[in-house]
DNA sequence: CGCCTTTGACCGGCGC
DNA sequence: GCGCCGGTCAAAGGCG
């Protein structure tokens, strides 16, 4: 049951406080450093909502590099945060699927979806006043990127609605919004207070759209639009994948990861991504090694 | 003109 | 109750 553990879905409810964290994750220096050799990563896409990119592109599908300007490093590490480990409305983190992706919105984020919504109605009313209940938050998940900018592009349309100092870091935090009607996706952009190269992302809810600036057929086309060039591209990414193809494809049409889909239905989304995860005493671990040495060749894991 | 960012203000949660 | 802090709003301005 690796598979499984692979899509462990990363989910923050609640309120998230990143330095903590992130920074009790820093060690994970060294695994970018390594990264870095790779020069490229992958996942980042697929957590993005990257289900529509299902696995018949596999071979095209570009690398995370693409994503992001040429000066940046694509480096990618999904990040876990302890709370939601510790938190008690994931029903089963350990067991994830696009099934459990949704199971894990089914009511509380259902709820809350509508719930949000009234309630973003009638603040643009007239500030509004609560509703009585505590707002529910969307999964999150969040994951450090090695880059020179902070706002990496993903295939969606962001708008920034807000920036805040955050505490202990003099980096501030950005916060957008996916520009697409009733999608409620948000996300934040902040660095790494530990090291300002590290651009740390979270996500939270799902993206009930395609991307836009990435139609299935035309890659290219989308990638111009979006400001990928098309070197990007042209990345060798056969090489990489076809090492990446055999081990995971097993995967490909298991799940949504994250619930980053079409509310994890149809779509198949794929996660081979590299993954290390916190534990709640803040130690770093390799979490699920299943999945690193899917992704690593085992004999670079050595080399730790 | 539409879309986006910026930025100060506001609000709610939480700890003391 | 108070202050801190994270998150959001919304007006203003910039840009293509």
């Amino acid at each position: 049951m690796e598979g499984k553990e692979v899509v462990k879905i990363e989910n923050f409810v609640g309120s998230t406080t990143f330095p903590d964290h992130i920074q009790s994750s820093y060690p994970l220096q060294g695994l970018f450093d390594f990264c870095e050799g790779d020069r490229s990563s992958l996942g980042f896409m697929e957590l993005l909502g990257m289900q529509d990119y299902s696995p018949f592109v596999f071979d095209m599908l570009p690398v995370p590099s693409m994503l992001q300007p040429a000066a940046s490093k694509p480096v990618v590490t999904k990040i876990e945060s302890p709370e939601a480990l510790n938190q008690p409305a994931t029903p089963n983190s350990s067991s994830i699927s696009s099934a459990s992706s949704e199971a894990l919105n089914d009511e509380p984020v259902m709820a809350a979806d509508n719930e949000e919504e009234e309630q973003q109605k009638t603040k643009k009313e007239l500030k509004p006043k609560k509703t009585n209940q505590k707002r529910q938050r969307e999964p999150r998940f969040a994951f450090m990127t090695k880059s020179d900018v902070d706002h990496l592009e993903d295939g969606y349309r962001w708008r920034k609605y807000g920036q805040k100092a955050v505490k202990n870091s003099p980096f501030p935090r950005s916060y957008y919004r996916c520009t697409s009607a009733s999608c409620n996706v948000k996300k934040r952009v902040e660095r790494s207070f530990s090291d300002p190269s590290i651009v740390v992302t979270t996500y939270e809810g799902q993206h009930i759209h395609p991307s836009p600036v990435m139609p299935r057929p035309s890659f290219a086309g989308a990638a111009s639009e979006s400001g990928f060039s098309a070197t990007t591209f042209a990345m060798p990414m056969q090489r990489r994948l076809s090492l990446y193809q055999q081990q995971q494809q097993h995967l490909v049409n298991s799940f949504s990861p994250l619930g980053f889909g079409y509310n994890g239905t149809t779509n198949a989304s794929f996660l081979h991504e590299r993954r290390f995860c916190t534990n709640p005493a803040g130690s770093t671990l390799l979490e699920d090694h299943g999945l690193l040495e899917d992704i690593v060749p085992s004999h670079m894991l050595n080399e730790e």
